[in-house]
DNA sequence: AGATCCATGTAAGGCGTTACATGATTGC
DNA sequence: GCAATCATGTAACGCCTTACATGGATCT
């Protein structure tokens, strides 16, 4: 509190990596998402409805230009472009920003409860899972054979495929080897004469006052 | 349009998990949150902001209740206790869901533009996500031994942890292992006569226009 | 004829994060 | 004495997601 805070730190957001993506040359905002797709499907997402306003905002604050080109049906195309002001904004942006990591899963969360689910059920979440990476890995493969044979092996951008493809293969890995443990432990909870007790200690210790 | 939309699969919240906490005993609110902290802290986290008005609404949909226990120091302590009606509407939660597996990495993201950033800069970075997968490591493993040597091994929950272990370590082996093609392709980037260049294909075609 | 791709945007809603407010006890 | 732990809540804000609205061109 009597120490002054030093504001380094938001968070990277959609402005910043349409900021990015533009290091990369002009785009439409059609353009950028789709590059976070064939780029980021694994670690980042986007939708229209954060990148239109994005472009916007940053057009508002001089950091990039617009300007309108025929499109070849459907409206007219914008064709945004990475102003001076814009790149040194950028390059603050990455030096004062702490990079987070979020795993949110909704599946290890059930996987968690896995003796409460139907075997058939649990079968079909793994399943589905597992074929969820494999696409996803697909999905790597893909876009990274379309960079090598364009020539340019950026090197960020083999390090964020080869992340992609590193673990998302430990995870199908492992998934394929521990899943019958999921059953095994159902059936023994069944025949266990102690079903699942003792989490929550301070909670029961206060039951019993 | 013509078809019936089936109404299955609406995301896991925080309501839902706080019913899965209570299928494992009677807990408060602060209880909650360090179960999750502990068990969950590398895939999925929840504030106060978001458990305290989950009880709440779940009090009033009956599917838990609530009795008041005097706290020691502080304030009364609410211990919350799945109904029958509760421990059936996660059931059927957990059946209806369709589980989804979310990475958001601002981490990666940096990664992809390391040639924009100072090498220092990139090494302080690298260093520091390494040591935080080498902390929730640690954590994973302190929250397993307790769970081993209290005697019940659910599969669940080893097979949670493991997946953690398994995905870190993946991911810390990786950028290990690659940390230094970030900076020999800044070094590569900086002597090629060729910058980055041909991303965007549809934009540059139409820049010609 | 119908689906899909191109292409841009708006608007509302949802859900979580953060900050704020309070306060006794225990350990250093 | 000061920090941390225990303990509960509210309120605002932020950011993304989803649905809506539009429409030509191309492919099947």
């Amino acid at each position: 509190m009597s120490l002054p805070v030093i504001h380094q730190g938001t968070a990277v957001d959609v402005k910043d990596l349409c900021l990015g993506a533009l290091t990369y040359g002009d785009a439409t905002g059609y353009d950028i998402k789709k590059f976070f797709e064939s780029t980021f499907s694994h670690c980042f997402l986007a939708g229209y409805g954060s990148i239109y306003p994005a472009l916007a905002e940053l057009t508002g604050e001089k950091l990039v230009t617009a300007r309108t080109a025929p499109g070849q049906g459907g409206p007219n195309r914008k064709i945004y472009h990475l102003t001076e002001t814009g790149r040194k904004a950028f390059l603050a942006r990455l030096k004062d920003t702490v990079p987070q990591h979020k795993v949110k899963s909704e599946f290890l969360v059930l996987m968690y409860f896995a003796h409460l689910l139907p075997p058939a059920r649990l079968e079909a979440i793994l399943n589905k899972h597992l074929q969820d990476i494999e696409d996803k890995l697909k999905q790597i493969r893909a876009h990274e054979n379309m960079h090598t044979e364009s020539g340019a092996a950026a090197g960020g951008a083999q390090f964020v495929c080869g992340f992609g493809k590193a673990v998302m293969g430990a995870a199908s890995e492992y998934i394929r080897t521990h899943r019958r443990s999921l059953h095994k432990a159902g059936a023994a909870a069944s025949t266990t004469t102690k079903p699942a007790r003792a989490r929550h200690r301070s909670a029961q210790a206060a039951s019993r006052n």
